[in-house]
DNA sequence: AAACATCATGGAATCGTTTCCACGGGAGAG
DNA sequence: CTCTCCCGTGGAAACGATTCCATGATGTTT
C-alpha cells in the first residue's frame, strides 16, 4: 500500500510523466512550476500526468530548492483557547501564503522546546513562529542556525533583535484598571503577579503603573503571585479572598486566574458584583456564559498569529527592524463589575 | 541570514562533516542513522559535526527514503475545544513516536478539504488523520493515492474500510437519556437533530432508541434540527423553549447547542434545573463554571487523537481490520438536571 | 535574402541523504 | 601457517525535483 503506482510498483515521478508525454523532464518541470511551455505541449504533459496520477514530490523540490516550504509553530499547548486562536490565525495565514505548518507543543518546558526547535531545523522549515517558553541561550543558538524566527505573544528580554508580534497587554490592563477605578474601586487586587524572586511581567507592571497614575498606592498584599495553572490559580484566589475581605475588585491576569476567582467567589458565597467585582485578561468563550457574564480584556490571538505569519513569510525584508508589532486589545464590559457603594463588610 | 554556514556560505552537509572528520560520507551517515561504526570514528565524526553545527537534512533523507516522516492532520478547525483536545492527543503521540504533524483546518468545507489532502500528498506525509468534512468521492480518491488514512471522531458511511477511532457517542447519549429518565423526565427535547432532508446522526438515533427503550414515545416536535453553529443553535433553542413550555429537560447534542440552551434559558428567565433541566454532549471547560454547573457527557478527544496516531504510525499491521475503535464516554453529573416534580407550567 | 533575436525544448548537473557492494585487515579455526 | 569470516570503511548509485546551457526552429529586421 502507499502511493499511486505505475507499472513497476512505485509512485509516478517526473520521469514517468516525461516518458509518457514524449517530452523531456525539464519540460514537465516547467509545466508544473510555471516556466514557459507551448500550449500543445502543456496539454500533453497535463494529460499524461493526470493519467498517471502524478503529484510532484515536495521532497525532491525541497531538496533542490533547499527549503521545505513550510513553517514551524511552537506553542506551549493547543488546548488553551488563546493559543488555539493564535494557531488558527497562523494556519489561515499560511494557507493563503501557500505554506504548510508543523505544529509542536512545548508544554512550556524549555528542554522540550529546545528539542522541538532542533527537529524543526532538521526539517529545514522556512521559519519558526514561537511563543517561547524561556531558555534564552537555546533560542540564541537556534537563531544562529536559523535566522527566520518570529516571537508571538511573548518575547525574551535578552533577545530584542528577534521580531515579535504582541498583544498590547499593558494597554489592556490599564483600561481595565481605569474602568474599575472609574467605578469607584480603590482596593483592587491583582491575581497573577510574579513569584518573589522573579521580575514582574508586563501585566503586573501595567497594573502598578495604572494604579499609581490614579493616585492609588499599591498594597503589596493585594498583588498575589500565581502561575497560570488551575491549582496554583485556585490557591491564590482562595488565599486572597479569604485573607482580605475588604477587596472590592479583583483583576485576574489570565483566564485561568479568572476562572479560579469566579469559583472561589462562588464557594465563599460572595455575590458578583455586589460583594466583589471580577474582571480578567483574556476574553474566552465562557466569560459570556458565566453568571454574571465576566468583564474581560479581549486579546487578538488570531490576529497575532496572522501577523506573525505574514511577518515571517511575506515581509521578510521589513523583519527585525524596530520595535515589536503591538496589536490592540479591547475591553469587553459585561456584568461582573459594579459601582462601589461601600466596603464589603 | 538562513542556516549555519561553512566557508562557502552554505549550511554544512554530510560531505563537509566527512571531509572534516577524514572519513567517507557513508560513515557519517551511519553515525547519524545508527549503523555500526567503531567508537573512535564515531567520536571523531560527532566532534566534526558539532564543530560545523551540522544537522542532517530531513529533505535529503526523505527523498532517499521516499517518506516525509510526518503525518497530516485535517480538522474542521482548531478553536473548538474538542478539536483542540484531539489535536493535543495527536501531537503528544506523534512526538513520542518520532514524527512531526502538519495541521490543516478545513473549516468543514469539502472543497478546502480536498485541496488540503492534495497538498499533504505532495508533502509525501506518512499518513493522514482526518475528521472528514463530507465529500466521499474526494476521500475515495485520496485513499487510492495514499492508503494510510485514519478517520477520527467521524466516519463517512460510504468508506467503511477506512480505519477509524470514534467516541462512543451513542453510549454517551444513552446514558444521558437514562439519567434524565431516571430523574422522572418524560418530555425530553433533543437539540441538534438532522435537517428534514438529511439522515439523522448517531446521537439522534441513540436518543430515539434510548427513549423508545424506556417506553417513551418520541415526539417529533421535540427533536429540533440545528447545525452546530452559534446562530443556528441559538435559534433552535429559542424556538424550542418558547414553543414548548412543557419540556422538562433538554439534551443538547454538542457544546454549542448546550451554550445556546443555557443562554436562552437565562433569557427566558427559566431556572435551571427547577424549570428545565439541561444536559449536553461535550464536557468543555465552561460546563463547570456555569451556574449551575452543567451535566455533560465527556468525550475523550485526547485519547481519540492518541489512538488515531498510534493506529497510523505504529499498528499499521492491525489497521483496517474490523470495526472502528470505540472509546468510552463518561457521564459527568453536575447540578443542571433535577428530579421532576411537576410540569413547568 | 542574410543575419539575428526569440523561443520552446532536452540533456545533464545538482541538491543531501541512504545503502548496496567491494575491499582490506585482524582474529579465530583447522 | 594459511584459510576463512567478519567487521569497519569508502565509493558510487540512486531518490525526484530544478535549472543552466546548448540546440534547433521560428519569426523579424535591414
Amino acid at each position: 500500500m502507499g502511493w499511486a503506482r505505475v507499472a513497476d510498483g512505485r509512485s509516478a515521478t517526473i520521469k514517468d510523466v516525461a516518458a509518457a508525454a514524449g517530452v523531456g523532464i525539464a519540460t514537465v518541470s516547467r509545466v508544473f512550476s510555471g516556466g514557459s511551455v507551448s500550449a500543445s505541449t502543456r496539454e500533453r504533459v497535463l494529460a499524461a500526468a493526470a493519467e498517471l496520477d502524478y503529484r510532484p514530490s515536495a521532497l525532491g523540490r525541497g531538496l533542490k530548492l533547499r527549503r521545505n516550504g513550510g513553517i514551524g509553530l511552537v506553542l506551549p499547548g493547543v488546548t488553551d483557547p488563546f493559543h488555539a486562536e493564535l494557531l488558527a490565525g497562523v494556519l489561515a495565514s499560511a494557507r493563503t501564503l501557500g505554506g504548510h505548518v508543523i505544529v509542536e507543543a512545548s508544554d512550556g518546558d524549555p528542554a522540550q522546546e529546545a528539542e522541538i526547535v532542533d527537529r524543526l531545523v532538521e526539517q529545514r522549515v522556512d521559519g519558526i513562529i514561537a511563543l517561547p517558553a524561556g531558555d534564552e541561550a537555546d533560542w540564541r543558538a537556534a537563531v544562529r542556525v536559523c535566522s527566520s524566527v518570529v516571537f508571538a505573544d511573548r518575547v525574551l528580554p535578552g533577545l530584542p533583535e528577534i521580531p515579535a508580534v504582541l498583544a498590547d497587554d499593558a494597554g489592556g490592563v490599564r483600561s481595565l484598571v481605569e474602568y474599575l477605578a472609574g467605578l469607584g474601586h480603590r482596593r483592587i487586587a491583582f491575581l497573577g503577579g510574579a513569584a518573589p524572586g522573579e521580575r514582574p511581567g508586563v501585566r503586573e507592571r501595567a497594573f502598578r503603573d495604572a494604579l499609581a497614575r490614579h493616585g492609588v498606592p499599591v498594597e503589596e498584599d493585594l498583588v498575589v503571585a500565581a502561575r497560570p495553572a488551575r491549582d496554583a490559580a485556585y490557591a491564590a484566589a482562595a488565599g486572597l479572598l479569604q485573607r482580605r475581605a475588604d477587596v472590592t475588585a479583583a483583576l485576574a491576569a489570565g483566564h485561568l486566574l479568572g476562572e479560579a476567582a469566579v469559583l472561589v467567589a462562588r464557594e465563599l458565597d460572595l455575590r458578583v458584583p455586589a460583594d466583589v467585582s471580577i474582571a480578567m485578561v483574556d476574553d474566552v468563550a465562557w466569560a459570556e456564559l458565566c453568571d454574571p457574564p465576566l468583564t474581560a480584556v479581549a486579546r487578538p490571538g488570531r490576529d497575532i498569529g496572522h501577523r506573525a505569519c505574514e511577518l515571517l513569510l511575506r515581509d521578510r525584508a521589513r523583519r527585525g527592524r524596530g520595535a515589536p508589532v503591538l496589536l490592540p486589545t479591547e475591553l469587553v464590559v459585561r456584568g461582573s463589575c459594579g459601582a462601589l457603594r461601600g466596603a464589603r463588610r
